[in-house]
DNA sequence: CCGTATCCTTGCCGATACTG
DNA sequence: CAGTATCGGCAAGGATACGG
């Protein structure tokens, strides 16, 4: 899988370069695993956890996330305006990948 | 390992974003893979695998990943002077758990 | 050949104010 | 409550010149 990627094509093209663009940033990590977690999240919720993330920040993340198809934004119409954000099964998928990163990151940690 | 990384501590100290910041930034990664594909790779071989990485860029990457041990870097004490680098065990074992991500990315690539 | 030094550009993110 | 709009800071990365 990996050992292709130089003679067929560039890095950009690889399936490791696609899965990194999903998670990358300071926050969207984070956001999954509040997701993961609490399984169904509110706005301002999110908010709470991730301490100090500004509304501009958490709103594009979560647009993203939701373009990437990795979480899903319910939103009930009504007032005040209600909406809910939760993990896909493309989402959950996902993190029993990055799991294996963050195990071998306890193992491995240097110091 | 990742559903309690809310309750027990930030995210800063999870295995998952250790792991992240050690291949984080634009090129980390790729210059891991040209290691595990080709083994022992010079600084201007290096240079040309990675199109349009500056000398400076390249040369802070392979300081950082040296310095969390995933690279070795060999000194020759000649004129002109000549320097190897290549993957360490520690290298090795991260492509492992990476390659999942690849082969992730590979199967839920959307479009 | 293998870098370092310097200056500059760019894009992510924060702070704040405002709206349906 | 759940955002959008606008402005601005800051650090990663780029371009170029130079050094051992």
């Amino acid at each position: 899988m990996i050992k292709n990627f130089i003679e067929n094509a560039n890095f950009e093209d690889t399936g490791f370069s696609y899965t990194l663009s999903l998670i990358s940033g300071k926050y969207k990590m984070v956001i999954l695993y509040c997701l993961m977690e609490y399984e169904v999240v509110r706005f301002n919720e999110l908010k709470r956890y991730l301490k100090n993330i500004s509304d501009k920040t958490l709103s594009t993340n979560l647009k993203e996330l939701e373009s990437d198809r990795l979480i899903i934004r319910r939103e009930y119409p009504q007032i005040p305006p209600k909406v809910e954000y939760s993990l896909s099964d493309r989402g959950k998928s996902l993190m029993a990948v990055l799991d294996q990163l963050c195990i071998w990151g306890e193992k491995n940690k240097l110091g």
